[in-house]
RNA sequence: UGGGCUAUAGCCAAGUGGUUAAGGCAUCGGACUUUGACUCCGACAACGGUGGUUCGAAUCCACCUAGCCCAGCCA
């Protein structure tokens, strides 16, 4: 369920009042790096706005800035947002405009409404003022429109180094908002585009190449984040006086920001060189290839994202609000099958040691679609670890202890007699005897088991790599260093063991029976499989100790 | 000390002059259960502060407090 929220209710009314009769929104990534988490409120938002309005989401790319950018990201970001399964109506580059950006430029100088400045870096930093006192104009600021475009088209023509000169605004050197103190709309910077190769040697300024996107593309409302609030009049002005027939509407929202989370490109990278993670793509980031790798369903993040809605104030949401909401969603779409992380063998003594048979075991009681196997057993199968103590502590216990009877799911009941230890003192081995009364489906109900397990056939067990994952960072205290806030044991690797005789597709969720929701692995392999956890089943089973 | 924003429970978030102030996550009870899951029932607590306007204020006004953003030839 979505919340409501401010954006929806500025579309409504202008399509209610005719302003609009269809909207178009976009998603601008710069190619610059990775999306994580925090991403997917602009991309799922305007995806899902756009299709509740029946109008037109765009994937542009902001490309403006050559030095920072790169193609490898062009296709990470479009493979992701693939991922996300927000399809978009038109595939975009800033760069392609930049032509039209061009002479809109020159609209203005011809206006007497941008002038080319000499000043160096410092002397304009220098000439901006500061917060609290106004800027002072630059001597270049009233140079003729002839001067202004000779020199400009020389700009263009790479007659000038490489910061050289710049292209300005002529605002108002003394407006309070920083952002109109003539602003610089574009530079000299010699570099290889990965669009444009070596066209340009003049690239435009964020601010004056966004408005001029939107407007050529027909954005109606064009979402981004608080922080460009202050950006707002200058958005416009540009609109107004580049003459752009289409005028986009900027809005801004609260960016999502996840609690106790890295996401910094510099952090991740410190993480990986360090060792800490495995990659850019590890399931403990909240990278989108991370969360993709862990077995997060898309539509769980839409999900997500959605019940957070799209407020004005930035708050910090827990992650573990989405941990519920891809429990939500694998609930019913996941095939539910047995698997054992930390065996223990149990031998059913009376059952014959060359025997084995098959019971139909649907795969997922919520969900019938989903169909049902032949599960395995025999004389010897495995149990879970905890799912067993040698004397039952208390009434509550519901597992399998000495002299106590349990179902193991599907299956029989059976019951512990006695336990065999290793060296360690470790319990090594149960023997337990069976009921063949008990069989699951025959309507069996003569007593109650004291719980219900489940187990995997030894003789047919799939040996499996289990890899379980804890939150990155244990300490919340955000002041301290992030090397000290990390949790070393945030990975563990588990051998274990899945039933046999599942099929299982590169990247399938499944629930193991009891445990949690898992997603095979890249890493997995024709002998070896390897799950992820992607997040376990809530408990409300209190553990002493 | 300039400008732009934000403030509703442990977390997220609706609400725009009249509501018992939605909902979700979390938590705590209980029922059910061939997953200590799911489901179902129940509990739970909030309008940053102080004044003011009004018959009536989370909503309007003033002041205060706290937090975020802005002084890149980044986006």
């Amino acid at each position: 369920m979505e919340n409501k929220n401010f954006i929806r209710t500025i579309i409504e009314k202008d399509l209610e009042t005719g302003k609009h009769t269809q909207i178009a929104t976009r998603f601008p990534p710069e190619p610059n790096g990775l999306l994580h988490l925090g991403h997917a409120r602009a991309i799922i938002m305007n995806y899902i706005l756009s299709k509740d309005y029946g109008g037109t989401f765009n994937l542009r790319f902001d490309d403006t800035n050559p030095i920072k950018e790169d193609a490898m990201f062009v296709e990470g970001i479009k493979r992701d947002i693939a991922w996300l399964e927000c399809h978009w109506d038109n595939l975009y580059y800033a760069s392609n405009y930049f032509e039209e950006m061009y002479k809109r430029a020159k609209v203005l100088i011809e206006k007497g409404l941008a002038y080319v400045c000499d000043l160096t870096p410092e002397e304009i930093k220098d000439f901006r003022g500061d917060l609290t006192s106004p800027g002072k104009e630059s001597p270049y600021r009233n140079r003729s429109v002839d001067e202004n475009m000779e020199l400009f088209e020389r700009m263009k023509h790479g007659d000038f180094k490489d910061g050289e000169k710049v292209l300005r605004a002529k605002i108002d050197m003394a407006s309070p908002n920083i952002n109109m103190r003539d602003p610089i709309i574009y530079r000299i910077q010699r570099s290889y585009h990965h669009n444009t190769k070596n066209d340009w040697c003049i690239y435009p300024m964020y601010d004056f190449a966004h408005p001029i996107e939107d407007a050529i593309e027909g954005i109606t409302h064009s979402l981004c984040s608080l922080e460009f609030e202050d950006h707002r009049p200058l958005y416009d002005w540009f609109v107004k006086h580049t003459e752009m027939e289409s005028v986009p509407r900027q809005i801004e929202f609260g960016k999502l920001k996840i609690a106790n989370q890295v996401i910094g490109k510099r952090a991740i990278r410190k993480l990986v060189d360090d060792g800490v993670v495995d990659g850019w793509d590890d399931p403990r980031l909240i990278t989108l290839s991370g969360l993709r790798r862990r077995g997060v369903p898309p539509m769980a993040i839409h999900n997500f994202v959605k019940a957070l809605g799209l407020p004005k104030s930035e708050g910090e949401t827990e992650l573990h609000m989405l941990d519920e909401y891809i429990r939500d969603y694998l609930k019913t779409e996941a095939r539910r099958i047995n698997a054992v992380i930390d065996p223990i063998k149990v031998v059913i003594t009376n059952y014959p040691e060359d025997k084995s048979e098959r019971l139909e075991a649907p795969y997922n009681r919520e969900n019938e679609a989903l169909g049902s196997r032949a599960l395995s057993f025999s004389s010897e199968v495995y149990i879970e670890r905890d799912d067993f103590l040698e004397q039952k502590p208390n009434k509550k216990w519901k597992r399998l202890s000495l002299g106590i009877e349990v179902r193991l799911m599907h299956a029989y009941f059976i019951k512990a007699n006695e336990v065999k230890y290793d060296e360690s003192g470790n319990v090594q081995t149960i023997y337990a005897t069976y009921d063949p009364e008990t069989k699951s489906g025959s309507g069996f109900n003569a007593r109650k088991p004291n719980g219900n397990i489940h187990f995997v056939d030894a003789k047919t067990a799939q040996p499996a790599e289990i890899r379980i994952y804890e939150d990155l960072m244990h300490d919340t205290d955000d002041s301290k260093p992030l090397e000290d806030r990390i949790n070393k044991h945030s990975k563990t690797i588990k051998q274990g063991f899945i039933e046999g005789d599942i099929d299982i597709a590169k990247n399938e969720a499944f629930q193991f029976t009891r445990l949690g929701y898992f997603s095979a692995d890249d890493d997995s392999t024709q002998d070896k499989l390897v799950f992820n956890r992607t997040v376990a089943l809530k408990s409300s089973f209190k553990r002493k100790k």
